[in-house]
DNA sequence: TAGATAGTTAAGTGATCGCTTAACTATTGC
DNA sequence: GCAATAGTTAAGCGATCACTTAACTATCTA
């Protein structure tokens, strides 16, 4: 499936990358600068903004420039978007596995209802 | 940052391609075979076996076969832990938020105690 | 047992990724 | 105004990705 980019292509593919996590986890703590963001990373600051670029493609960081100095913070919503996929995936995996067990229960108290649960 | 393959990196690269979103969202129904899973999507069931180790090496989806069919299943534990990682980092975000709206809130009390909030 | 079904595996291909080097621009402090 | 600081951009490179084709192995059914 070729270029399909949609949002959660994006946000996915973004978190997807170890240096980009870290960069995400250092900005959940407060907003700072691309060298700030770069301080722990064993990169040139060429690669941090090239790591920055996907993060902002994706929606997951905004940034702004102030003199020479850009700021980043991390957004929110885009955060919510791709937690909120998986946890209705695995919500709806887990009540099937709620029916099935109720009907499985069910089904053996039919069948045996002597037995005592 | 060369072969990492952390699971969390397994896991969102996973989830990055629309393909596999496709299979994990349709697994999140209910386990299907590999042709099953392969119906919808426009490729050769090569493709899609590829994908599915994909999704296996993620973590995401075990399956087992019996004769001649295998059978797909999501794996809800790996899912949670992507889940989690994502809702860690934006709370902790959206916690400072806070915290910072109620410094700014106070700070305005002190300044100007007199005006009603 | 022959033919259909279900899946597997290897090799190849073009596109994209994660990085580097290098050359550059804009801002700030002395 | 000159040097240091902060970031940007382009080109290039090897690795990985998302496929395809093709050849293959089981298993099931008539």
């Amino acid at each position: 499936m070729l270029q399909s980019s949609a949002p959660l292509d994006l946000a996915f593919q973004a978190l997807a990358d170890p240096t980009r996590r870290i960069m995400v986890e250092r900005l959940s703590q407060s907003p700072a600068s691309v060298s700030e963001l770069a301080r722990p990373l064993d990169m040139t600051l060429s690669a941090v903004v090239q790591h920055l670029a996907v993060l902002e493609a994706s929606g997951l960081v905004r940034s702004e420039k102030v003199g020479r100095v850009r700021t980043c913070r991390i957004e929110p919503q885009a955060l919510r978007s791709a937690e909120r996929w998986i946890s209705e995936r695995r919500a709806n995996w887990e009540r099937r596995l709620d029916r099935l067990g109720d009907f499985l229960t069910e089904t053996e108290l039919l069948a045996k209802p002597r037995r005592k649960t």
